[in-house]
DNA sequence: GAGTATCCTGACAAAGCTTGTCGACTTCTT
DNA sequence: AAGAAGTCGACAAGCTTTGTCAGGATACTC
């Protein structure tokens, strides 16, 4: 697998909001202290708004902050988001796989498989609570950050 | 862990020339047993005679064999050779990690050094000889493809 | 030693993807 | 009404990947 540098900084942001307490964070916030381009980071995070994962308020005294608690949010959904399947080749991809044209490179793409699910397996099971955790600072309030819906505005 | 097209034809023509008997295979035989354009094995195939892994024979009934027993053969060098780190990012590399500008990220870099020892545990533990076991078909025998050293021709 | 079969090498164009930027717009608060 | 945010789409530059080709080098065969 490979991360892009959208992913990283979305993952950056994401654990940046969870290391934060409750109230929002600007995205000029959010751009320095995760040392991503604000430009960027416009498109990365309203991405994530759509997405659910994420919450804005505009106006002076905006921001974003967490739709969900972080022990829900897993770096598998975020890398997803931005990535798309995981599989380290197209023909092993659990949806729509692109058939093999070799009659034995099954053999091989069981093996890509394995390293898909290892991967999954790993990102599908760390949390951005645990990540916070383990970054040692405190993290948001799960009061806080109740889910509300954030649709598209176009709703 | 993201496999390049040149990676996956590769790990084809190592498994093609791990199933087959002892004899020479010529390239464009190589070719079409795997499916992969002629034009584009005639660049990999060099690449991976200069890594030792294959040997080449000119000529009139010359062609290509393997220059190790599969058994010896791993996923992992294949991968390497061609695409290098398998850390997802650059900062999780094992040789020269780019520094991280964030001082909370190196939270998120366990996580991708997780993801890319689990793909070297993976990778590195796969050798040819299990591929050409699991494609049921016979491989080559050991007797048959003593390593020679096969450097480049300026030598 | 001429001819042929095979591998070897480097250059390269086309296509695609990633990255970052910008400008104009909308929404919210005061 | 003014100002402070977030929103959206377009886009250029750069990089990587992919595949192709032409000409060269080497080895076998007769």
């Amino acid at each position: 697998m490979w991360v892009s540098r959208r992913t990283d900084y979305a993952t950056r942001a994401i654990l940046t909001l969870s290391l934060e307490g409750g109230g929002p964070l600007k995205l000029e916030e959010i751009a320095r202290r995760t040392a991503v381009p604000q430009s960027v980071l416009e498109q990365v995070m309203p991405t994530m708004r759509t997405a659910g994962v994420v919450r804005s308020e505009r106006g002076p005294a905006g921001g974003y902050r967490l739709n969900k608690d972080p022990s829900e949010i897993t770096l598998e959904r975020i890398v997803r988001l931005f990535q798309g399947p995981l599989a380290p080749i197209s023909c092993a991809t659990r949806h729509n796989p692109e058939p093999c044209p070799m009659m034995v490179g099954c053999t091989l793409r069981d093996v890509w498989e394995e390293v898909r699910d290892a991967t999954i397996s790993l990102l599908g099971g760390v949390t951005f609570a645990d990540l916070a955790k383990r970054a040692g600072g405190p993290w948001l309030d799960p009061a806080l950050i109740a889910p509300v819906p954030n649709p598209s505005p176009t709703t």
